[in-house]
RNA sequence: GGCCCGGUAGCUCAGUCGGUAGAGCAGAGGACUGAAAAUCCUUGUGUCGGCGGUUCAAUUCCGUCUUGGGCCA
């Protein structure tokens, strides 16, 4: 065991997959067996005050184990892509303890982090905020075509206004064209160098309903309706991630005054989304070793991260 | 019992001055490089409540029955 840990120095065990699909728990059995430390990668669970709604880890939970990126923003701070790999790399700096089980379900920050951001500066708010009266002004065909004109091979789509506010707005102030740098090899400084292997959990849509159901039964009983209305209270209903799955029925709930059984029911349809979304996104990635949990697999997968942090 | 308004896609409803119908939501699939649990794209045949009548043609007009709601008895 000494020896593995010796070998465990800077190992990365990203682990993936839809929400609801166990994967906390698992990667708390593994990192408690291998003393390790658990790293975030849930683009909700980084806030402050929503815990129940966005299913982070307990206290029990956080005291067994080194937890890191959980909880650490605060309203009306919002976290962004590039922001979070600034805090990971960070965090990799410090003296923590590998191997490092990185544990959540947002694929386009797992995505930053093994291949990096686009090297582009960061823009000032006003630049974007008058791309966005523009657009709200004269409607995004102007955008549009001032898109395809300086980036022909783009494939945003006309309605797709966030990101063609994004696309104008880099190259207006960068000169950067945002299709050819998909081409080009990225060359941001943070791409990952440690070693790393992606474990994902998934199950068949019938489980993940009933998983869904209990919890977010269990979600209502332990308050998450409080959780939500303590940021609208206090001015933040238009904080990101109140947008998310979970708060923005809840918003919706307090709004227009509807029943449990209806928030219930809405907020088990919207995960029932969510993780459809998730599944698509994860299965483009061939490099994610798959379990559902299955006694057959989890063995396998075990011994696949065994042979991960023994290997030099 | 009388009068009025409804019964159209899984749900909420539009519509057809008579030529068998369409939106939103849900469902299914997909995209995704600084909001990502967000944002966006693709995908809509259903005895148009039943039965009769008028008509070349009825979901659309007429009659009748049925069913939901409201008002009056």
């Amino acid at each position: 065991m000494a020896a593995l840990t010796n070998k465990s120095q800077n190992k990365i065990i990203f682990v993936v997959g839809p929400t609801a699909s166990g994967k906390s728990a698992w990667a708390l059995k593994q990192a408690k067996k291998f003393q390790g430390s658990i790293v975030n990668i849930d683009s909700v669970q980084f806030y402050k005050g929503l815990e129940v709604g966005s299913a982070a880890p307990t206290a029990a939970d956080l005291a067994e184990v080194p937890h890191y990126l959980y909880g650490y923003v605060s309203a009306p701070q919002e976290v962004t892509a590039g922001r979070y790999i600034q805090d990971f790399y960070a965090l990799l700096e410090n003296d923590i303890r590998f191997p490092l089980f990185v544990v959540g379900g947002t694929g386009f920050y797992i995505q930053a982090i093994e291949k990096g951001m686009f090297d582009v500066e960061p823009i000032p708010e006003e630049y974007r905020k008058a791309i966005e009266s523009e657009l709200a002004e004269l409607g995004p065909e102007k955008l549009f075509a001032e898109l395809k004109e300086k980036d022909p091979e783009s494939k945003i789509h006309l309605n797709d206004h966030y990101r063609l506010v994004r696309a104008i707005e880099i190259l207006r102030h960068s000169d950067k064209v945002p299709s050819q740098m998909k081409s080009q090899p990225t060359k941001n400084k943070n791409e990952l160098k440690l070693p790393s292997i992606k474990i994902g959990f998934s199950f068949e849509k019938e489980i993940f309903a009933e998983r869904v159901h209990l919890r977010t039964k269990q979600m209502i009983a332990d308050g998450i309706i409080n959780e939500t209305t303590f940021f609208i209270k206090n001015g933040f209903e238009n904080w990101a991630p109140l947008a998310s799955v979970g708060f923005k029925e809840c918003v919706q709930f307090v709004k227009d005054n509807l029943s449990t059984e209806w928030l219930q029911s809405a907020i088990e349809q919207g995960t029932m989304k969510l993780i459809k979304k998730q599944k698509t996104w994860f299965k483009r990635d061939e490099a994610i070793l798959w379990s559902d949990h299955s006694p057959e697999s989890l063995k396998n997968i075990d011994a696949k991260l065994d042979q991960f942090l023994m290997d030099d």
